[in-house]
DNA sequence: CTGAAAGCGCTAACAC
DNA sequence: GTGTTAGCGCTTTCAG
């Protein structure tokens, strides 16, 4: 009735078998050159199958192999350097080690997460990468795969103490470094636009801001800090917000590299110079930020390295290499010099 | 074994049937909703299948459905503007439809984008959305793909008179404007940064640059014109290579954005200034453009209609709605105005 | 080396 | 309303 792959009959093992007159298991250990096969049926089967053009039904082998060499990755947005960057390489290292990705986007939206990992377990993928949303504050869907023995790991926006591996960045670390490197150049007057306080990354982010901070014995003014999404357009409303103040900060830490953009857009709507009038530091990096006027010094995550790691880690768990308890993996950050926090002005 | 899903028994319809003592169709069609199992027993059947964790497995569904509501997807690369617009919004609309998409990266290489595609024909997706890679001459997987009658849309990068729809940016046109623009404002060495002669894009970018220089009686230098990919090293590197000429032009017309950038690079490490000693144009543009110094020139693109509509477009193909002829549908573009080609110096 | 039988989990077709 | 039968295309097991 429609124009989909039903239309045209596919090749199947039995046709093949027919036509050579053997069974459908002979051709099915040929084309798997499996060693019980004689070389010259095996030759056969195979320039038959190419001649038909015989496409192996991978649906019907999963069925019955109870494993699909697939693995389900949810994250919350493509459009945003670090999960670009990650799931390239994260296509990349499944590319190599055979195992084929099924991405799926929740779009920062706690019900599409959980709809996209319940059509991920349907599709009966081998394991689970996953990073969850601004929002997810229920567990009960995380439980629930640990109860089944799914494999998953967290990466990035990760929630601790449910017994799955975890990879982040050092959250608190870098921003402290980055805090404490503004204060050395002579900011006082620091504010920051900070994710939501659920995410580990909202938290952490701002403990480190805090932190350095108290280190320094300098005041953390409370109209200096806004928390929310992890976007543009949450930097671009925070600002807005900060703005609407009485005073605004010497400089922003952003929880984000996006938010940091967000904060350059309102500024350059309202004729706000940065770093002139205000200046702002980030948490993330792009690899265009080297473009930017200015170019923003911020915390360089090895995004890459990270969704490397997390797949590679999967992949061992999910061919039962690995069978340790939860544990969390910290990669080290590094700050990225740039055009801003350069120094104050008086 | 291993960790992975096999180590916990999966519930199955049967194990559902077993303790209500009903048959398995019975279970099947409850848990459809279908309208010949009375409320009773629907209702019985949804609790327990939720109390013991039931996850239906689509792969038994799809071996017997015959269709699997999936549809692979094939870009030769994820971080580069365009494609991330492009991919996001072909997962928001396919979230829309009920649609999974099955995403797979060639990285440019024409053997990985014909194993994907291959793979993508075993996991029988119900179609095929297509961006091809820079390299790709051959065109026999597709040339099978249609006398397979497997659904395929090309978008961006394309093929045509294979009898597949394709969807574009008007890549000629958008091209001409823009350096007439620049003849306008008084550039008369323009040189190019172009693709590869095989791909669609390369091709009418180019032209595009040739009419317009044709029209306006302007020499085209061919020590101006370097062709590559599509990425930001090729634009570095085929700017090295202008640089090795004698001369260089006044400005540049690159094939996309990324190879705008990788001019950028080159030019910083040279030590030439953008756009005092040297002009850039682009074809495609950013949503972070606005924040570059100087932001660029470009012919906007519209990536996230040109993915919805090749999604849709497919959809309806999928579901016997179209069946009309190979068509190319061609969206038109506009230039954004940026800080690059202002005005020619003396 | 080869093949017959059984089954993966589900659904469509048809009977009761 | 409900159940029986058969089959989707493949692989594993085991007998020859």
């Amino acid at each position: 009735m429609s124009a989909n792959l039903k239309s045209k009959k596919q090749i199947t093992l039995a046709d093949i078998a027919k036509k050579l007159n053997i069974s459908k298991v002979a051709v099915s250990k040929a084309l798997r050159n499996q060693s019980d096969i004689s070389a010259e049926t095996k030759k056969k089967v195979v320039n038959l199958a190419k001649e038909l053009g015989y496409t192996p039904n991978i649906i019907a082998r999963n069925l019955s192999a109870k494993n699909t060499h697939t693995i389900g990755l949810v994250i919350p947005k493509i459009n945003h350097h670090f999960f670009a960057e990650a799931i390239e390489s994260i296509y990349k290292i499944a590319s190599q080690h055979n195992y084929e990705i099924i991405m799926t986007v929740s779009q920062e939206s706690t019900a599409e997460e959980i709809k996209h990992i319940r059509s991920l377990m349907a599709m009966r993928v081998d394991g689970l990468l996953i990073s969850v949303t601004e929002n997810t504050k229920e567990t009960s869907i995380f439980q629930e795969m640990k109860n089944r023995g799914v494999p998953l790991i967290f990466f990035d926006r990760i929630i601790e103490g449910l017994g799955f591996h975890c990879i982040v960045s050092d959250d608190e670390y870098g921003s402290y470094e980055i805090v404490k490197y503004a204060i050395e150049k002579g900011y006082t007057k620091i504010g920051h636009i900070g994710g939501y306080k659920n995410t580990n990354i909202g938290k952490l982010r701002c403990s480190g801001y805090t932190k350095a901070m108290e280190e320094a014995n300098l005041e953390i003014n409370p109209d200096f800090i806004v928390c929310g999404g992890f976007s543009v357009s949450d930097g671009y409303y925070g600002f807005m917000k900060l703005y609407n103040n009485k005073s605004l900060p010497e400089i922003i830490f952003t929880v984000t590299y996006p938010v940091a953009l967000g904060v350059f857009k309102a500024a350059k709507e309202l004729g706000i110079s940065i770093p002139n009038d205000i200046d702002v530091i980030s948490f993330g990096d792009a690899s265009y930020n080297q473009f930017l006027n200015p170019s923003i010094t911020g915390v360089h995550q090895p995004a890459a390295e990270i969704g490397k790691i997390a797949l590679e880690l999967l992949i061992d768990q999910i061919e039962g290499r690995l069978l340790i308890e939860e544990k969390k993996i910290v990669m080290p950050v590094k700050i990225n010099f740039c055009q801003t926090c350069v120094k104050k002005e008086n």
